[in-house]
DNA sequence: GAACAACAGTTGTGCTCTACAACTCTCAGC
DNA sequence: GCTGAGAGTTGTAGAGCACAACTGTTGTTC
C-alpha cells in the first residue's frame, strides 16, 4: 500500500467532518424538535422489534442514566411510549408513537435532499467510487471496533 | 442518477460517523491532553502564518467568547502563544509552541496509525474507489456550502 | 422459600463545551 | 478629538454527558 493513502484518508476523514458540519448538528437537526442523540435514536427505534433502554444505549454508546433521561424527555414530548415488557417487568419496550415515526420520516426526508443534492453534483463515476469505497471504510472500521 | 444512490449514501455517512465513532471524541482523542475542538485548533495553527482569535473561530465555527477561552486553556497549557499583532494591538497572532507542535504531531501520529490499520484491510480496488469517492463528496459539500 | 447476586432503570451531582449579551480596549475616518 | 467598528473578555445560562448511589425486579443457590 502506498503509504501516502493513508495520511490522504486522515485528511479526508478531517475534511468530512468539517465540511458536512457533522459536529454543528443543530444545523443538521434544524426544523426537528429533537437533539443529536434523540435523532439517532429515532432512526434506532423505528424497527419491528422495540428496543430496552439498555440495548438503545448500548447502539448509541451512552450511559444508561443519559438513556434513561432521554427517553423520559422523548416520552413527554410524545415520540414514544415505555411499556414494560410483560416477560420481564424489569425492563421496558420501548416504541416509537405515530408522531415519533413522522418526524423521523421527516427527517429522513430532509437529509435525503441535501444527500441528493450532494449527489447530483458528482459524476457518474465519482458517485461509484464513493459508493463502493465508503462501505468498505465502514466494514473496516466495524472490524477494528468490535 | 438512480435515486436510491441518495438513500444509500444516507445510511453510509451514518454508519461512518457512528461506525468511527466520531462523536465520541474522548475516544479519538484518548491519550491527548486536548478536547476535541483543542485538537482541531492545533490542526489550524500548525501552519506559517499566524491566526488571530477572529480567524480561528471562523474556521471552528465556533463563537469568538469560545475560542478566547479556548485560546487561554491552551496557552495555560503551553500549547500557544498569544502575542499582540504589532501592526494592529487590537487582535492576536496565535503561534503554536514547541509543545503545542509536538502534540499535533503526536495526534496525526495516533490518528495516522488508525487509519493506515483500517486502509490494510481494505482491498486496493476499494482503496482506489474510496480515494476517488471521498474527495469528490468533500467537494460538493464545500460547494453547497458556500 | 429466603437470602443473595445480577440486572434494568432512576436520580443526584458535577463537569465540559458552547452561545449570547454586555463589556473594554484599540484603531480608522472625519 | 469623536465616533463607530472591530477584536477580545467576562458573566451567565443551558445542553449533554458520565459516574455513583439508589430502587425495584428476576433468577439462583442452599
Amino acid at each position: 500500500m502506498d503509504p501516502a493513502e493513508a495520511v490522504r484518508l486522515h485528511d479526508l476523514l478531517m475534511d468530512l467532518i468539517r465540511a458536512a458540519g457533522l459536529l454543528q448538528p443543530d444545523e443538521a437537526f434544524a426544523g426537528h424538535p429533537v437533539s443529536l442523540s434523540q435523532g439517532f435514536a429515532l432512526h434506532e427505534l423505528d424497527a419491528d422489534t422495540p428496543l430496552s433502554q439498555r440495548e438503545l444505549a448500548e447502539r448509541l454508546r451512552l450511559d444508561k442514566s443519559s438513556v434513561s433521561r432521554l427517553a423520559a424527555e422523548m416520552e413527554r414530548k410524545g415520540l414514544l411510549v415505555r411499556e414494560r415488557d410483560p416477560n420481564n417487568q424489569r425492563q421496558y419496550r420501548l416504541r416509537l408513537t405515530d408522531k415519533g415515526r413522522a418526524i423521523h420520516v421527516q427527517m429522513r426526508t430532509t437529509f435525503h435532499k441535501q444527500y441528493e443534492c450532494w449527489v447530483t453534483a458528482m459524476t457518474q463515476h465519482e458517485r461509484a467510487a464513493l459508493l463502493e469505497g465508503l462501505p468498505a471504510l465502514v466494514r473496516v472500521i466495524r472490524q477494528h471496533v468490535d
